[in-house]
DNA sequence: TTTGATTATGTATAAATTTATATAGTATAA
DNA sequence: TTATACTATATAAATTTATACATAATCAAA
């Protein structure tokens, strides 16, 4: 998927290996992501396949960037793979997996968890909401009809946004719970197991 | 990390590998899963580090079956992790990535590809309601405290639920959005490509 | 003014994780 | 009678992650 991806970017411009990571970073986080270390080999192994080239610029003020862009190979490659129906969604998720077990958490210890869990969401998507100001005020809600390259971003910001902003809020909302539940008492801290899923599973 | 997915799932009651597999696409697939192939090497190895113990089941309507449950040391590693912060989420979306570039695609692919995500989010948001459902009936909103080993799922639970029904709401608006495109023309359709992120990559 | 941190550009490699497949036998349900 | 569920094991391939190593400019702080 990670050539994908890449090509994706590249059909809007040449990038460098650099560039690529951070905009997988700043722009693509709500759908992709990956290290230095495989966006260069597989840079490479697409070069082999014909899906991109790419040349040297060589700089003074800094080491020298190889700048990869796309084919017309690569352009046909993204399409046809667009077409087909994506998999499903496989998420990994530390904090709630870490709340799943919340009963065997200390609540001040749930609730800082929770918190920086927030902390990083909302800078996320505090993140979004200012790409999506700047696309908005420069070219129109939804994007002007001129600019069909931006359609997709717009569509995919909203995407993150809504998400996102679901997460905080829910962030926000389990803290409120477990609060709450600590005032009531927790009397019964060790009392009987329910095996919730028993007949589900 | 699937170490602690696997504890967690083995605190509440002992399990087979299979029965492991079960529970991560049933009830908890808003944060982990894993294969078969992943999941017995996985068991085996925690046997060794002494953080579960297992014991053959002889069955004779059924192949025997090895019933692995938690150890003390187990439930102490369990509660050690959850403790740390959780690392980012990384998400990897291949639904929206395929929508980011929405302008090489037909109107009616991009429909489609929407239409079969919606519906596969749809679905396991009526799977999370039902075990919603089920645990409120039979233990209150929010599970009484006589049931703290309910609290966390209970939280965990409504965490899928906001964010898949916030992705659900996601696809209807961006389908309607591409056909409101549609209608308008597409006229453009090659039209100046932008690059977005000039200014913050 | 030196030091340290950060940014800009990469390369290399080992380890860990994940995925994809295949096999295998029994039992139950359609 | 066929398909599916149950209970596993095995292995190869692919992917991802974690580190470390390079080199050089810039910028801020001590």
């Amino acid at each position: 998927m990670l050539k994908f991806a890449i090509l994706e970017l590249l059909r809007r411009k040449p990038l460098t290996g650099y560039d690529i990571k951070k905009r997988f970073e700043k722009s693509l986080a709500f759908c992709w992501h990956a290290e230095h270390s495989q966006i260069y080999p597989e840079l490479r192994k697409m070069e082999e396949q014909g899906l991109v080239n790419s040349r040297q610029e060589i700089q003074t003020s800094r080491p020298n960037k190889r700048v990869f862009e796309i084919t017309e190979r690569g352009v046909e490659e993204l399409r046809s793979w667009q077409r087909t129906p994506p998999g499903p969604l496989k998420i990994k998720d530390e904090l709630v997996l870490r709340l799943f077990a919340v009963d065997i958490m200390d609540t001040e210890d749930a609730a800082a968890v929770l918190q920086e869990a927030r902390r990083l969401h909302q800078e996320r998507l505090d993140e979004y909401r200012e790409i999506l100001e700047r696309l908005e005020k420069e070219y129109g809600d939804p994007p002007d009809l001129e600019y069909p390259s931006l359609f997709g971003p717009h569509l995919c910001l909203w995407q993150g946004i809504k998400c996102e902003q679901a997460y905080v809020d829910w962030c926000d909302w389990a803290e409120r719970e477990i609060k709450k539940r600590r005032q009531s008492g927790e009397r019964t801290k060790e009392a009987q197991r329910v095996d919730l899923y028993a007949s589900s599973a």
